[in-house]
DNA sequence: CAGTGAGCGAGCTTCCGCTTGACTT
């Protein structure tokens, strides 16, 4: 018996044991069967009769109580069955008790090693006859290198998941109350919400506090056949300067007659590498930006989008992606942009996957899924194959278009930035202006850049060192210093992940509790 | 005697993280 977390992969593995079955490189018929999930969990409160019990302390403290941990004896915890779970762990238990041996084939994180941990308490496994197995594929290669080399249950994993989760139920059991009793009934607190909401606080207090403050500086538009609208610089210095007013029109009074020499030109090449594979941090902030999808809404359309076997699985932290998905990119790129445009790079310039430092890594990057011919669905078959809505279309299209582009040439522009002299009586003013054009699209010709990264692009006539300006309008132009912005949907994940605050399963949910709390 | 209303007491809210599908709006 094999015991997964989710179901639908249940299908996907027993298939591919089958057949090592029938080659005769595995011993055993296979039985695969899912957790669906966590299966225990401390209970949501105590029972009225556990509470009494606790009321009258013998040894005279303060009667001070946590549902399901028991704070006298080492914070042992209590667990009961999940609400609906019965059927399924009878059937699990019944399937156990019928096979020879059981694979735990949890996902290799923190809380699958507990659910594993957890099925050998609940299915009354003796060590030998159970084998924990993880694989962070579900490919034919991996799965039968899983089953042929099981692993110790790792301890230290699940008592890290237990005390995890007695942390998290101490802190919130013990806060929330002060909050219904001191300002209103139903509210809540824990260490992943509170740190999400002091992150909003913080934010907006930033806000309050800043003084807007006005500023000007000065636009030249010279030349005949454009208008190069340079910004003034700090005498000596490269950076924009900024004027009072007063001090702005007199130099706009001064500059007016001004001869303007172009006195330097420089050009840079820039290369800007691909992007990482999705994970779902990244995934919801790319629709939230790009398709204007909430980050819950984001997750039920992957959800949909996993089922139908079109995407690799939607909650993960990692941008791993395997050497078939890798072969698969291969096949698409190749056939799309042409050979030359599949960016493999040296090892020493490609760009290695840089995962958060509190990634767990137990499965791949969100990328399409390979069909059965072993390659991916294009966008423009999707729908031939599938009934789908717009938006699961529209997010199935851009987690093709963003995994192809990982793969491909970094975008190379090129920077040109002039340095204009304007001198009048003794008055020097230096301005710069900058344009950049694109000599190779690379990557975004799978994968279009924002229109924000799109707008630093700007035109530039040719102009040479020496070439003497024809002095156009100088403007005094005013503006405001900018408070931080507050944070939306997208940026709220991000903050939240840098910090190492909530998991891929977590990040829409804490978004739904401050909202539907009305805490923000 | 039926209906009304005051007063009282009991029970509930809450954490985080892993999974679906069975429910209702």
């Amino acid at each position: 018996l094999v015991i997964v977390e989710s179901p639908s992969k249940c299908q996907t593995i027993a298939k591919i044991l089958a057949t090592y079955v029938k080659d005769n490189s595995l011993a055993y018929d296979f039985q695969v069967s899912s957790s669906m999930g966590h299966i225990r969990n401390l209970p949501k409160s105590d029972t009225s009769k556990k509470k009494k019990e606790n009321q009258i302390k013998p040894n005279g403290k303060f009667p001070y109580t946590i549902a399901g941990i028991d704070l006298e004896n080492g914070y042992q915890p209590e667990y009961v069955l999940l609400p609906g779970k019965g059927p399924l762990v009878k059937e699990l238990q019944h399937l156990a008790a019928n096979a020879e041996l059981v694979l735990l084939a949890t996902d290799p994180d923190r809380e699958g090693e507990a659910i594993a941990w957890h099925l050998t308490q609940v299915l009354d496994l003796a060590p030998s006859r159970y084998q924990r197995v993880t694989f962070t594929e579900i490919t034919p290669s991996r799965i039968l290198e899983a089953v042929k080399s099981p692993v110790e249950l790792n301890t230290n994993l699940v008592h890290a998941q237990e005390t995890r989760r007695v942390l998290d139920r101490l802190a919130g059991y013990t806060v929330s109350p002060v909050l219904w009793k001191k300002i209103a009934p139903g509210l809540s607190a824990g260490r992943v919400q509170s740190v999400g909401m002091a992150m909003v606080v913080q934010r907006e207090r930033e806000r309050l506090c800043f003084e807007t403050t006005p500023y000007w500086n000065i636009k030249a538009v010279l030349g005949k056949d454009f208008s190069p609208q340079g910004q003034i610089l700090r005498p000596g210095s490269s950076h924009k300067r900024h004027l009072l007013e007063g001090d702005a029109n007199e130099l706009v009074k001064v500059l007016s007659d001004a001869e303007f020499t172009v006195i330097q030109v420089k050009s840079t090449t820039r290369k800007q590498q691909p992007p990482q594979p999705f994970k779902t941090s990244t995934l919801q902030q790319e629709a939230n930006r790009r398709l204007g999808m909430a980050v819950q809404q984001t997750m039920r359309v992957a959800q949909q989008l996993y089922e139908e076997g079109l995407i690799s699985y939607m909650r993960t932290d990692s941008t791993h992606l395997s050497d078939d998905a890798e072969c698969a990119i291969g096949v698409s790129v190749r056939g799309q942009f042409g050979p030359d445009r599949l960016w493999v790079g040296s090892s020493k310039t490609k760009r290695k996957p840089k995962d958060s430092k509190f990634a767990q890594e137990a499965h791949e990057a969100i990328r399409p899924a390979l069909q059965p011919d072993g390659i991916f669905l294009e966008p423009r078959y999707l729908l031939q194959k599938v009934a789908l809505s717009d938006q699961a279309e529209r997010l199935y299209t851009m987690i093709y278009q963003r995994t192809l582009a990982c793969r491909m040439p970094p975008i190379a522009t090129n920077q040109t930035s002039v340095l204009i002299a304007g001198v009048q009586e003794g008055t020097t003013a230096h301005f710069r202006v900058s344009g950049s054009v694109v000599i190779d699209p690379g990557y975004t010709l799978a994968y279009c850049r924002d229109a924000e990264e799109e707008n630093d692009e700007a035109y530039l006539p040719a102009l040479r060192e020496g070439q003497i300006l024809n002095a156009g309008e100088i403007l005094a132009v005013a503006h405001e210093t900018q408070p931080p912005p507050r944070y939306n949907e997208a940026s709220f994940v991000k903050e939240l992940e840098s910090l190492g605050v909530g998991r891929p399963s977590t990040y829409s949910g804490i978004v739904q509790i401050l909202r539907d709390r009305a805490y923000v």
